[in-house]
DNA sequence: GCAGTGGATGACAGTTCTGTCATGCGAGGT
DNA sequence: ACCTCGCATGACAGAACTGTCATCCACTGC
């Protein structure tokens, strides 16, 4: 189960949030100071923190660099009644997750808890792992592998992600410049056909994968 | 470039808000009814969609709905000044990854769509792809890659599977037996070591990565 | 301390993957 | 009909992956 920490002063609302995210299934721990926040944050995982940014020790902007600098994939939901506008928008552009206002619905603070947690949090490993590609054909994000009339055709690497690349683009033309920048990470042709060569492959290993060819434009994985 | 779809019947947000977006850099298309933001976002692929509660024709709850059933990983950004906290906890319930109340400023607006749109390699198939694995690092089921600290490690198939499985018994011991018949589909052990030397290679990739051995039984991934 | 056992490590060869190149083929334009 | 350009195709070399082996090291029990 995942872990919060909250970090605000005011014990109240320690107390109030605690209950209801416990009593949604986290595990809370609270601390009422910024220092003291610190310390569980760098010598504990949480998978969430919960930061108020009027601390009495330091404020929440310097408690967030202290931690993210650190922890660049640490995940801080923001809760304040900030006035200023810049300031919210300086929290988020600092890397904050979310930023919910003060006073606020507690079923919305736990709608996005679990969002920001599901995230890139715990995914049980089976759902979401496959990708329709017709009937009774699909690809199985987690094995790299292709499904089609019940034969498993495994896909190396560059193939899978040639794949994957043009099925979230599916129904659209896919030029030439935008696969190699989006599959190989080229931002300029060399002057490669390569593109070309894995395209062949990938029909040979794939008959029933509809991709079909725009002249002098690109590729198209043909919506299904 | 990340492609945004608007969806509100006010003319002139609509106008600002593509202004807005496209000298941030985005590519902007808008609607200014569910039936043609419907048709926009289910025929050409976008990145995000900001979409308004109340339109003329449907409302935007089931402009939602429609469209992430047919695209679980859409990522829809709801704009509204929405009366009732309990519509609000609804669409990010209902599956949108954000909502924002109207009005804003549009530094805020900014500020959220880059946070939902970063990460842009992982984005759209990012959600539900990602296994943490201690604090700061994560499993990328999706790539085969170990991410800690802002550092991408990418995996061979071999390796990947490994953790995998690890990771899907995280804090059980797993015998070489096992893993040779999980991971390798051996169901005898031919008095082999690769299960050893996997071990010792993704120790070396993944420095961070606690694989406990223990002695005369196998391995286990210590527990988050 | 010493021997024995099991795991760790480094090096190696067969296999697969990856990208390049030369060539073949076919759609459009003239 | 012919030419031209662009995609398709097959072959190839370098790189990466995979599994084996020999050796080294550390823990365990004596």
């Amino acid at each position: 189960m995942s872990r919060i920490l909250i970090v605000d002063d005011e014990s109240g609302l320690r107390e109030v949030l605690a209950r209801v995210l416990t009593s949604a299934g986290y595990e809370v721990t609270s601390a009422a100071t910024a220092s003291a926040g610190l310390r569980s944050a760098l010598t504990e995982p949480f998978d969430l923190m919960l930061l108020d940014l009027n601390l009495p020790d330091l404020t929440g902007e310097q408690v967030m660099q202290v931690i993210l600098d650190s922890q660049p994939e640490a995940r801080i939901l923001v809760l304040s009644a900030a006035p200023d506008p810049r300031r919210r928008v300086g929290v988020l552009v600092a890397g904050a997750v979310d930023y919910l206002a003060k006073p606020f619905v507690n079923a919305e603070l736990v709608a996005r808890v679990r969002l920001r947690l599901r995230d890139p949090g715990t995914a049980p490993t089976g759902e979401h792992t496959r990708v329709a590609l017709g009937p009774g054909a699909y690809l199985d994000l987690a094995r790299h592998e292709l499904v089609a009339a019940d034969t498993r055709t495994a896909l190396s690497h560059r193939e899978f992600d040639l794949v994957r690349y043009l099925i979230e683009r599916r129904g659209a033309v896919c030029t030439r410049k935008q696969l190699l920048a989006g599959v190989w990470g080229l931002e300029f042709d060399p002057g490669t056909n390569v593109v070309d060569v894995y395209i062949r492959r990938l029909r040979a290993k794939l008959s029933p994968l509809p991709i079909e060819t725009v002249r002098n434009v690109g590729y198209r994985l043909a919506a299904s």
